[in-house]
DNA sequence: CGGATCTTTGATCACAGTCAAAAAGCGTGG
DNA sequence: CCACGCTTTTTGACTGTGATCAAAGATCCG
């Protein structure tokens, strides 16, 4: 079963951006496309490097295991974000961690020497792949300094925008796209902890029933986190919901948060 | 004063290797050669863009604050290693963090936009960038699977270990590079525990006194560690360390760490 | 020698991890 | 449609690690 939105345009991908139209339909008819069902694996830490990917629909997750068994999420790859890259351009012959459908997912596949190639003789993307790689850095940054200076709840709460940011959710209402064990374990925390605190987030107004979600006052929810975390001024997210607007009065009243409330 | 050593090559540096000679010296040149002394700051969270440097000898740190008050170490810079990089490739159009030297230091320093025309037009040194850039989240993720799975005394074991490797210390005695306050915030601990985590390391045959540190028993120590650490197949550390050899028997014992402990 | 800064030590506490068990959800097949 | 088994999530009780606050020692440097 393979139920996927069929917005997965790969010309609008981020990739392929300032590339003449010619060059990248070349480029997009070279890449395989592929879909993987929730649960399928793309591939295993320790398999032969063979094949990089660009998520166009759904969400990739990455992960590792200790050698005593626990699970490390290394990263969640969205539309637009690009699975394996790193891999190209380091001297490693093996995945560094495996790499599994969250939900049901559609990739563009390319062989990694070929690409690699590929941005060698061309500037343009060689510039994108690198504002792709320049972007995993600084989120990689941001979620250790969370994990660092927030307590469970705030990078809940912080998740919690961040993933109607990602997908265009309206944050009164919306369903939790991954179970919530994956979630968890992206955000660093045991799967009892993520439970328990989505409890304790009633009282900053976040309503949790199964997978549905909604954020009553996202001001408050903000209030709650952003004026602890170091990027406030810069945050995506925050841009994000406040550009889009999530509802007039909403939007005047997010816009001043980043002042008011320490 | 700015007592550095006169080690620092840039030809050597790995964001210049596989280029021509001839485009590597005009490489070189263009950049500007600087010195800071330990506390100097290169640029300030906030400030326009305007440069990226290479690290060329010494460390630069690179922080944060949080509005209430707490300072985030992002990264630790040594040489070869990039500072800013990350920078000329996103939308941002000023710095994200601070950078400050941890010790007397000796970095190149370009202009962000001409080094970016450059990239474009120039293959081989677009594929460095993205080696640098790749290492920089691969660390970045290692960092955080740390800050999750290890305890205290396991971080601080890794880095000491890393510490060796990077600046060809012998594990049988060298002295910290950087304060003490800098690698707690490195490892994101508090001094306090950072202090009191290098007493409890005793128990692990490491000793310390001042800065002097010695490390009693490596295999021990990596025993400690890598055991519950999900890269321990491809670490760098443990590879340089063991290639190294860091004084003939030593080196066959550790050779045999990576299957015999859990 | 005096006054910074940096580090150590002490006592206390809260957050999140752990183990264990119950409950809810979900798909399959009778 | 319900019963069954399996997976996912919730709830409970307990514990340990590391943060916090406070004060005393070191160390560095003018």
């Amino acid at each position: 079963m393979q139920t996927v939105t069929a917005s997965a345009k790969p010309e609008t991908l981020p990739l392929f951006q300032d590339i003449s139209e010619k060059e990248r339909d070349e480029l997009i008819k070279a890449g395989k496309t592929r879909k993987f069902a929730k649960g399928d694996m793309l591939f295993m830490h320790g398999d032969t490097l063979g094949s990089f990917y660009i998520v166009t629909d759904g969400a990739i997750r990455q992960f590792r295991e200790t050698p005593d068994g626990k699970e490390i999420t290394v990263g969640l790859a969205v539309r637009g974000d690009i699975v394996g890259g790193s891999h190209i351009f380091e001297s490693f012959k093996a995945y560094q961690w495996s790499a599994g459908a969250a939900e049901n997912t559609i990739v563009l596949e390319y062989p990694i020497f070929w690409f690699k190639e590929k941005v060698k003789s061309h500037g343009a993307l060689a510039l994108n792949m690198l504002a792709a790689l320049s972007q995993d850095t600084h989120r990689a940054a941001v979620d250790a300094e969370h994990l660092i200076t927030f307590t469970a709840a705030q990078r809940v709460a912080c998740f919690l925008l961040r993933l109607c940011a990602l997908y265009n959710f309206s944050p009164k209402g919306f369903d939790l796209p991954y179970s919530k064990t994956t979630i968890a374990s992206k955000l660093g925390m045991e799967l009892e902890t993520f439970s328990r605190t989505l409890q304790k987030l009633k009282e900053a107004g976040v309503e949790v029933k199964g997978t549905q979600v909604a954020i009553r006052d996202l001001h408050q929810l903000e209030c709650f986190m952003c004026g602890h975390c170091s990027i406030s001024e810069d945050c995506a997210t925050i841009d994000t919901l406040h550009g889009r607007g999530c509802s007039g009065s909403e939007q005047v009243v997010i816009r001043k948060i980043k002042g008011e409330c320490l």
